[in-house]
DNA sequence: ACAAACCATAACCGAATGGTTATGGTTTCT
DNA sequence: AGAAACCATAACCATTCGGTTATGGTTTGT
């Protein structure tokens, strides 16, 4: 059993992969049918990536009819955020960590 | 060409990449022969993940006699940064500014 | 009832990937 | 000088992965 960590990173290493998510996030909600016109590949192809996303909970789906909606789960990037947070000594001194970051801007 | 976001989720998506970045970060410049005696796969394989993350600009490398130096170079992160900032509409508006945190960050 | 649309799964393929052992080039130690 | 330590590269192997076409199951439209 992978990690989450694990998921969310391999999930979003594939470009096509990572534009369906992309796609879904700035337009939200979308068919099957309306994701394969854009994304270069074939329809059971994109069927497979969703599952991939959804096995990282970066997306859900809801049956309606003969289509399948597909939605963005942005928080289930968390665990990026979080291992960001914790490896990135990118900002170090600067700013504690990402989490606080987010604590704050949460309100 | 592949993108540098793209060469940086790529990099991150292996966990044993993953565990020798994050050991860089936590435990600083390290050589080739320590990280082998902590990282569970071969000494040429530890060769080719840090090669790999060189890649992804992730590391960079020192030579010094006959062993290489390596250290974590987290700034190269700053396209996952990035990227998050784009699509993770988590935070919305709250961390549209993400980047122009970093941009201040960096001073 | 039939045809068409929508989606998922199966079967298959080539390329990429993570791993190994073997080897060779420098540098250090004695 | 010779042996040993350190690292990178090469050669090789099994598996995973991204892609395809083919197919079958529902649901919708006529």
């Amino acid at each position: 059993m992978r990690s989450s960590t694990d998921n969310v990173f391999k999930a979003l290493a594939d470009p096509t992969r990572r534009a369906i998510f992309e796609r879904l996030t700035r337009d939200g909600d979308q068919t099957v049918h309306a994701l394969t016109e854009h994304a270069g590949v074939s329809q059971p192809m994109v069927s497979k990536h969703l599952s991939a996303l959804k096995r990282a909970k970066l997306v859900r789906n809801r049956r309606q009819g003969r289509e399948t909606h597909y939605s963005a789960q942005p928080q289930a990037l968390a665990p990026l955020v979080d291992w960001i947070g914790h490896y990135g000594a990118f900002w170090q001194n600067k700013f504690a960590r990402l989490e606080d970051l987010l604590e704050r801007m949460d309100k």
